[in-house]
DNA sequence: GCCAACGTTGGC
DNA sequence: GCCAACGTTGGC
């Protein structure tokens, strides 16, 4: 049994939302797309069931924190990737040969207030985060005292 | 919509 | 293996 990790995952609301995520079956779904290998190695090997996720909405008004997502299944090969209909293929990749891969989460809390990257970069505290030093990485790591940072202000009234 | 920062591709 | 050209991300 190893110790929970903590994440951050980005997506673009106008693509896929956390709305949408809850609106899955079971507030469930696929975390595909991730075409990037520094991603793609935290998708395959190190994030696993049980690990906490911040949710992120990037090229938003404001770009937030909105909620967090709990993540409810290993790596496994993303099939979008050779799905040539799908919104990012990869004819590279394939069901044999996988290059890319992705975890299943599952939505947790909604924020009451969301936790702009404005107030993220104004926090001494989380000034190491990935988010603010390398903001393209699209699933990254977090410390435990930065999710539960974010989480306890995301979880504030009004 | 602009553009800086970063990642990837491909010629050599 | 270098690096210029190109593509993408994402804040502003």
């Amino acid at each position: 049994m190893t110790a929970v990790k903590y994440w951050l995952m980005k997506s673009e609301p106008s693509d896929y939302s956390f709305e949408d995520l809850k609106n899955e079956e079971f507030q469930t779904a696929e975390w595909d797309g991730v075409r990037n290998y520094q991603a793609r190695n935290l998708l395959r090997d190190e994030i696993k069931v049980g690990d906490k996720v911040l949710y992120y909405h990037s090229n938003s008004k404001p770009s937030a924190v909105v909620g967090t997502a709990t993540v409810v299944r290993d790596g496994y090969p993303d099939f979008t990737a050779w799905d040539p209909t799908a919104k990012h293929p990869d004819p590279k990749s394939t069901e044999d040969d996988p290059i890319w891969f992705m975890v299943d989460i599952q939505a947790d809390i909604t924020f009451s207030r969301l936790v702009s990257l404005k107030e993220i970069k104004s926090i001494p505290e989380l000034s190491d985060m990935v988010l603010v030093k390398n903001s393209r990485l699209s699933v990254q790591p977090v410390t435990k005292s930065e999710f539960e940072l974010i989480t306890n202000l995301g979880s504030q009234s009004e």
